[in-house]
RNA sequence: GCCGGAGUGGCGAAAUUGGUAUACGCACUAGACUCAAAAUCUAGCGGGCUUAACGCCCAUGUCGGUUCGAGUCCGACCUCCGGCACCA
């Protein structure tokens, strides 16, 4: 051990020996309980950031953690790399994007290594391997068997600026995910995988996870998938055997209809257009177009439509109503046509208000409305449920009685049907790109698409295509590629030149770490069993729908076709926050400007006033995503080779709580460096200058030691850091066990014992804090522990090979022996007096009576109760 | 609009789940060491009042409520963040 803490020395020296002994390579193991430690795998886009310096952060404190409780951890690491930037590579600087991927792979797994996130590297993976697509198209080999996977020609979202499709998922909002363009819409033959038929156990399963995964991410994927239970209902129309059908959760004000309304993509309305008048077709026109436009978010668009001149019947009461089209109607939900009910959903009554179509009132509020209020016209929907009027033979009965009843009815007589509709839709997969996985298919004139058989897995890529960025994809352009043989006909065949979704690489890879090099099977079933489901999977909250939709599917997919036995891929889910920064922008400049530049003005408190150039000029300070163009992004390499890995990873778990956004600043790391150099000297002068550190303290009988209050002390304060570090790791907190090993340390600082003098009590009571510390410390900065170690064990064991545990409290020992006890007079603190731990409750009652202080505020007041809290406080009340 | 989450010092944040609000760290101030600086150490650090040692009052977005006692529970409101959206 040196006189200094030297980062990079340490760092160095334990990657070096973990890398050699293998020291995080992980074996399924009956005897141990199995934890399964899992991040998000990240895109090798060369350049580690700190959002990944994070969520690895996360995730190796948890993995330390638990191998130190015993566990069999399975902490494993991947890529990613099939995707977009790759392909950008190599039609902007006409590089191979296989060498472009495997060049960033070889950059950050090193800057991984540097960091000393203890992965089992024996296990990594990478999506653009052969070995690993391969059984891409295996799963979609199966799924096309058992018929979740198929083809369709669809409208689907384009996105021009990508020139891809996007799945539903990828377009939220209309903006493409990746570079938020307004998708458009075209029509294509795309693959898709039948998600929708998991659509209710998605929604029912999260019960099973609703302890371990955040709400939000729950509600979003709620939100997404979209369940809404109602029921259809078809109108006949009059003078024509045409029926509309329409989908309604409200069929209990249906005497309230006072017209059909129909999208203007509606097949009725296409298909009937010349029996339109010329005003309507234009309407139409005009509307599609409308829907065709981006929208900006949360822009209001104003209701509008058109009378067709046809008439439906409504089947409930017979009534003759006319059936509009109108903008506000979309075909994608649904059935594209909705009955109008203005008196009780609000779009309706404002559709209805600007054409000045009848409004009639069908429901009342089930707790009697005021007298005349019944019949006043309405001047607001009523869209709560209520007690049905005006509704013939159906009055009196409440919303929720009727729409069971006239569901039935409906169906009794044939003109309708109890429904669930549902938002999400089924997983386009198809992409118009060269990098990923092809789909496995060839087509063939006379036998059309035929499936390549499962022998001839994996079809690769070719080696090259021509990268111009400019028409199709450039796999269509590869003749050896496109040119085949029809499996079933033998006589000639093209390949299919769409690749996979990348998002599909993401949904099963976590399942291949546990079986990384099987070329026969995705991963051995049995293998998968014992590790999976996930113990804790960690990552962004961008993936909420997106990936944990898909794969939370993905499991139960596999799980009918017997590859796992469980429904949900993932028991705990963390989210963590992003990672920013300060940014500074001058007016004057009118551009950011380098963090360095500024002069930061602050009033004698520390407050901040504001930000000036050197100049003078002002500067506009706010906390933004870190980002080239706004000058604030900070590299982990540069963090790392100032302050070390340690450093960076503990200050990134202290500064705050893991699904906070965490604000990146520099002098909050030196406060970790501190930390971490305090500890080091303290060991250091321990065992330099007492001669007897390193000796076995299990020969010191503990029973026969002798403890001043001094050492006893501190012996409570490691055995009540050991208890609160627990319980923390316990409920996912991290930043917390920080504070709290800092506090251990001023402990240790406190006891000021000059190694040299010490007692073989003290000798004994600092040990026994220094390893406590050093093991709790091991999840944060794992090399300075394994370096501490070494220098207070005295050997060259690391912390895993010497089976050392994550320390147990003794409760005895942590147990104070006096108490300080708060006493209130109504409830206001108005002294504290101490006491012995065992003091009983009376005791208790007496001592706070007879303080002086408290007397002077119960003399000559009555007092009417006195609560008693053991070991906390006491309150009188007076009066 | 609907759904979800959050508001605590100059800042990041703690608070055993209803029991001494502001732990720990950053920044700042003063002192020690030093020729000096850095590093390190020591002390102070929510606001106001006070006769300044003792002590009092007010403070966890706002206003109410429950309770002996509320940052924590309940109701209403304000603000911010996130998601979804003519979803019928």
């Amino acid at each position: 051990m040196d006189e200094k803490y030297f980062a990079q020395k340490i760092e160095r020296k334990w990657q070096r020996l973990w890398r050699e002994r293998g020291t995080f390579e992980a074996v399924p193991d009956e005897k141990k309980p199995k934890f399964y430690c899992l991040e998000m795998l990240p895109y090798p886009s060369g350049k580690l950031h700190m959002g990944h310096v994070r969520n690895y952060s996360i995730g190796d404190a948890l993995s330390w953690y638990k191998r130190l409780q015993g566990f069999n951890v399975l902490h494993p690491i991947g890529w990613d790399s099939f995707g977009q930037p790759a392909e950008q590579a190599a039609i902007k600087q006409g590089v191979n994007p296989r060498d472009w991927t495997e060049e960033n792979i070889k950059q950050m797994r090193s800057q991984l290594q540097t960091l000393g996130i203890s992965y089992d590297w024996s296990r990594e993976i990478a999506a653009h391997r052969p070995d690993f697509y391969k059984f891409d198209q295996w799963f979609f080999l199966k799924m096309l068997e058992i018929g979740l996977a198929y083809r369709k020609n669809s409208e689907v979202n384009w996105c021009p600026h990508c020139e891809t499709t996007l799945s539903n998922e990828q377009a939220s909002g209309g903006v493409c995910w990746r570079c938020g363009t307004h998708v458009e819409k075209q029509m294509r033959s795309q693959w898709f995988l039948r998600i929708t038929k998991y659509a209710d156990e998605l929604l029912e399963d999260m019960s099973q996870i609703e302890d371990g995964w955040a709400e939000r991410v729950l509600t979003m994927q709620r939100n997404w998938i979209g369940r809404s239970k109602g029921a259809y209902v078809e109108f006949n129309v009059q003078n024509s055997e045409f029926k509309v059908k329409v989908f309604t959760t409200r069929i209990d004000t249906i005497y309230g209809a006072n017209s059909i309304v129909l999208a203007a993509e509606h097949p009725f309305v296409q298909g009937n257009l010349d029996e339109f008048s010329g005003e309507v077709q234009d309407k139409v026109d005009e509307i599609i177009a409308e829907h065709a436009k981006p929208k900006d978010y949360g822009e209001e668009v104003e209701k509008d439509g058109i009378d067709t001149a046809m008439k439906a019947i409504n089947p409930f009461s017979g009534e003759e109503i006319p059936i509009w089209i109108g903008n506000y109607v979309m075909m994608g939900y649904g059935t594209g046509a909705v009955m109008s009910v203005p008196g009780h959903d609000e779009r309706d009554f404002e559709f209805a208000k600007k054409f000045e179509l009848p409004i009639r009132q069908v429901i009342k509020p089930a707790v009697d409305a005021v007298d005349g209020e019944e019949n006043a016209p309405l001047t607001e929907a009523f869209s709560e449920k209520g007690v049905l009027v005006n509704s013939d033979s159906w009055n009196g009965k409440t919303s929720k009685e009727a729409i069971a009843l006239m569901t039935d009815f409906a169906e009794t007589n044939g003109f309708g049907e109890g429904a669930t509709t549902y938002r999400l839709r089924d997983w386009g997969i198809s992409r118009q790109r060269f990098w990923g996985a092809p789909i496995p298919i060839i087509y063939c004139d006379s036998c059309g698409p035929v499936p390549v058989p499962f022998e001839q897995l994996p079809v690769e890529l070719p080696e090259s295509a021509p990268f111009t960025g400019i028409g199709e994809s450039p796999l269509s352009k590869v003749d050896e590629f496109v040119n085949s043989i029809c499996p079933k006909c033998e006589g000639p065949g093209r390949r299919e030149t769409d690749t996979m979704d990348t998002f599909v690489d993401s949904t099963w890879y976590y399942f291949r770490y546990t079986d990384p090099k099987n070329t026969e099977m995705p991963f051995e079933p049995k293998t998968a069993n014992y590790w999976l489901p996930v113990d804790q999977y960690i990552g962004g909250i961008d993936h909420a729908v997106m990936h944990l939709l898909y794969t939370r599917f993905w499991t139960k997919m596999m799980r009918d076709i017997g590859l796992v036995e469980f429904d949900e891929p993932a028991t705990k889910l963390l989210t963590q926050g992003m990672v920013v920064a300060e940014s500074f922008y001058s007016k004057a400049k009118e551009s950011y400007v380098f963090p360095d530049d500024v002069v930061i003005e602050r009033d004698e408190t520390g407050k901040v006033l504001g930000a000036k150039l050197a100049d003078g000029s002002p500067v506009r300070v706010a906390v933004e995503k870190m980002g080239k163009s706004k000058l604030n992004g900070v590299d982990p390499n540069d963090m790392i080779s100032i302050y070390g890995a340690d450093a960076v990873r503990t200050f990134s778990m202290f500064a705050a709580p893991v699904e906070n956004e965490l604000v990146w600043q520099e002098t909050g790391i030196d406060g970790a460096v501190r930390f971490l150099q305090r500890v080091w000297r303290f060991v250091y002068k321990w065992k330099t200058e007492n001669a007897n550190w390193t000796a076995d303290e299990n020969s010191a009988d503990l029973s026969k030691l002798e403890f001043d209050e001094r050492a006893k002390n501190l012996r409570r304060k490691t055995h009540q850091t050991i208890q609160r570090i627990t319980e923390n790791f316990e409920s996912g907190q991290f930043n917390t066990p920080v504070a709290a090993l800092m506090e251990l340390s001023n402990a240790m600082y406190d006891l000021k014992v000059e190694p040299k003098t010490a007692t073989e009590g003290d000798l004994y009571a600092v040990r026994e804090a220094c390893k406590s510390l050093t093991l709790m410390l091991t999840p944060y900065a794992p090399h300075v522990a394994e370096e501490l170690w070494e220098a207070i064990m005295g050997n060259e064991t690391g912390i895993l090979e010497s089976d050392a545990r994550f320390p147990v409290s003794d409760e005895e020992v942590a147990k104070e022996d006096e108490v300080e006890i708060a006493v209130q007079v109504n409830g206001k603190l108005r002294a504290r007096v101490k006491a012995v731990a065992e003091v009983t409750k009376d005791e208790l009652e007496q001592l706070a009576l007879a303080d002086g202080k408290i007397q002077e505020y119960t003399n000559g007041k009555e007092i009417v109760k006195i609560i008693v809290v053991p070991g906390r406080l006491v309150n009188i009340v007076v009066r």
